[in-house]
DNA sequence: TCGAATGAAAA
DNA sequence: TTTTCATTCGA
């Protein structure tokens, strides 16, 4: 089943471990931000070992290993998936379940059409989804770089750098070197050390922390969160255990005045959008923990070029470096203190849960089942908070919370994550086994397993639909794309000229991707011969002139922007964005006279041919698509002779409303039956 | 290790 | 404007 999507890293990258696998930043981890167990056992215990020393030591750096040199050199965060990838992610397993054949490449086509298909709400959804995704991604690494850059820090395996151990959490920062990274980081070593202070378990907790809040918010927001909230409730809680440290402890005495949480406060922004920003911004600052993650490696350029020099975190700069361990602790004293008030509780607002916990007694159902422990501790929860107030009491607290955790199947949960290794986090075996003898106490696991599980709700709660769905949408969409193979587009690229080497990597790459595109079409023809659509949503949006989209549905009359032909925007134009620049790519579309630009032209009559229906059909369905990256389908207008309104799908939304207003000289769209009648318009992009 | 997609960020 | 890299995993 599925299970293939889920895949299996795990299997592979334990064989890299020799080598390093092809990622070299770790996954990044909510919690464990840096600590990816994305390498090798070995790596993983040398991650642990980190994890204990950052713990244990919290201070010191100690350099375990050297290989954790390496390790934590190239311990980078990576990247946070993007909508698309998500949704890959989630889809990757169906579409192979239909297609076992299909190899991932195959796989991701089909993904992306049902992606260029899925109705903009939906990917709203995954927009979403993903932009919290980075947002947390971001705080937790306010100094991430998604490309290092130039950087090359890569670092060539072979060099160490013991500073990175040090730093492992702290920053990997910027090994970077590059000027620009480098200048804000203070990267001296002092700078790791500090970080490195504040990392181990504070760290974590913070990254805890955040996430609990993060994800406290959203699910309370959304509905995802049922048990989840309660259980975030608890996680904070956990979060306080944790903090063991008597300092911590006499912190939090100190700010019981602490108002409400400031990371709620982000975590509740989150969702709006001004958590990047704010991460800049933020008074902390906190730049420090840049974990250059990307830096990786991976290209090989750079890492000829490399790297030697950039070891060096030279950079010295770093004005903002900092980020104060305080702040961290700050937040999570907060934390603690509302949880200990009881404000967490309140935020998380656990309620859905609150349908068991109601409660606690009510708990009883579930618990019937389980042992009369369990009641009592889900109560637990929800006192906890304050008892919490006192170390002991965290301790206890801890202790509560875990077996309620476990009562709850948290556990269970948990574990089953940690066996799948699919969990949109990967907490890999080795925080587990880290736990043991790291600092992590159980509940700090258990916290952590509940973020995922968190996490994994959320996204899982993303809607998954099923292949044929998307078959059927993607059919149409699908054909209208593939034919292109016939005709050589340009391989456009403008590529600069980059070196010439990579021109012959991109050439290779174009040509490839038509052998395969070819062959993918014709199988996919085959497959799928069903063009029905229904299913398919029924708006579409039209761009105006100033770009924006208004969204329309087919059925209702709509207005569009102008008659004036317009360009299309720049939209990526599906599989071939790649291969030509989206500027470049002109889409097509019609004018009202129904004449299409040549260029234009061009591309979308070469997946003309294939396209087998025409905009009845689509329009029939109800449908009309506008897949911005399928010029095709445009195109599949033309040949068609229908018109075609092109769908944004993200921005739509926002534009939406404005463009309604502009809606005056929009032009009105016609329904199924009114648009066959009515010429094609075609949505340039460009205001012009 | 590449590739296939999209998207976001950086150079 | 172009390049990287994020996920997945067969080839």
């Amino acid at each position: 089943m599925k299970g293939g999507g889920g895949g299996k890293e795990p299997p592979v990258e334990g064989e890299v471990s020799g080598k390093r696998p092809k990622r070299k930043c770790l996954q990044w981890h909510p919690l464990l931000a840096k600590k990816a167990p994305d390498f090798s056992e070995e790596e993983e215990e040398e991650d642990e070992e980190e994890l204990e020393k950052s713990g244990a030591q919290e201070g010191e750096c100690v350099g375990i290993e050297d290989d954790s040199e390496e390790y934590s050199s190239e311990q980078r965060a990576r990247r946070p998936m993007n909508a698309f990838l998500l949704f890959c992610k989630r889809h990757r397993s169906l579409v192979r379940q239909e297609h076992p054949r299909l190899d991932n490449r195959g796989a991701t086509k089909i993904l992306a059409d049902w992606w260029a298909v899925l109705d903009p709400k939906e990917k709203q959804k995954y927009t979403d989804m993903a932009k919290e995704y980075k947002d947390a991604f971001m705080k937790a690494n306010p100094g991430y770089k998604w490309c290092p850059a130039t950087n090359k820090p890569v670092k060539s395996p072979s060099h160490s750098v013991s500073n990175a151990r040090k730093k492992v959490w702290a920053l990997p920062s910027n090994p970077s070197k590059d000027s620009s990274v480098a200048k804000k980081h203070p990267k001296t070593d002092s700078t790791p050390q500090l970080n490195f202070a504040m990392a181990g378990r504070n760290k974590t907790l913070k990254h805890i922390h955040y996430w609990s809040k993060i994800w406290i918010s959203s699910s309370s927001s959304q509905a995802g969160g049922t048990d989840v909230a309660k259980h975030t409730g608890k996680s904070a809680l956990f979060q306080l255990a944790e903090v063991r440290p008597p300092e911590d402890l006499s912190v939090l005495n100190n700010r019981a005045d602490a108002p409400e949480l400031p990371l709620t406060t982000s975590s509740s922004s989150s969702s709006s959008s001004s958590t990047s920003g704010s991460t800049s911004s933020s008074p902390t600052d906190a730049t420090p923990s840049d974990l250059s993650p990307c830096k990786t490696l991976k290209k090989k350029k750079k890492k000829k070029e490399n790297k030697d020099s950039d070891e060096n975190p030279a950079s010295s700069k770093k004005a903002k470096k900092r980020h104060s361990p305080e702040s961290d602790l700050d937040s999570v004293m907060f934390t603690i203190e509302a949880v200990a008030k009881g404000a967490w509780g309140l935020e998380e607002t656990p309620r859905k849960k609150s349908h068991p916990s109601g409660s606690e007694n009510d708990s009883e159902k579930d618990t019937d089942t389980q042992p009369p422990q369990t009641r009592q501790e889900d109560k637990e929860p929800e006192v906890k908070p304050e008892t919490c107030g006192s170390r002991k009491s965290e301790r206890s607290c801890k202790g509560a919370l875990y077996k309620t955790l476990v009562s709850e199947g948290m556990l269970t949960s948990l574990r089953a994550n940690v066996d799948r290794g699919n969990a949109l986090f990967h907490f890999s075996p080795t925080i587990l086994s880290s736990s043991q003898v790291y600092p992590l106490t159980q509940p700090d696991l258990y916290l952590l397993g509940k973020l995922e599980e968190e996490f994994e709700k959320k996204f899982n709660s993303l809607p998954q639909y099923s292949p044929l769905t998307f078959d059927k949408k993607s059919v149409a969409v699908t054909k209208k794309k593939k034919p292109s193979t016939s005709s050589p587009p340009e391989p456009p690229k403008t590529c600069k000229g980059s070196s010439s080497s990579q021109k012959k990597n991109l050439f290779h790459k174009i040509v490839n991707k038509y052998k395969h595109r070819k062959e993918k079409s014709s199988a996919a023809d085959k497959g799928d011969t069903s063009t029905a659509i229904s299913n398919c949503s029924d708006i579409s949006f039209i761009l105006c002139s100033d770009g924006k989209t208004v969204p329309v549905k087919s059925g209702s009359p709509c207005v569009s922007p102008s008659p004036e032909p317009q360009k299309f925007l720049d939209t990526p134009v599906g599989s071939q964005k790649r291969k030509a620049r989206k500027s470049k790519i002109t889409h097509l579309v019609r004018t009202a006279d129904g004449r299409v630009s040549p260029a234009e032209a061009e591309d979308k009559f070469k997946n003309q041919d294939e396209k087998p229906f025409t905009q009845e059909t689509l329009c029939n369905r109800g449908l009309c698509y506008n897949d911005p990256r399928s010029a095709e389908a445009d195109v599949a207008d033309a040949s068609g002779g229908l018109p075609a309104f092109f769908s944004l799908a993200a921005l739509a939304e926002v534009a939406a409303m404005e463009n309604v207003h502009r809606a005056q000289r929009a032009v009105s769209i016609p329904t199924e039956g009114q648009v066959k009648d009515m010429a094609p318009v075609m949505i340039s992009c460009a205001d012009q």
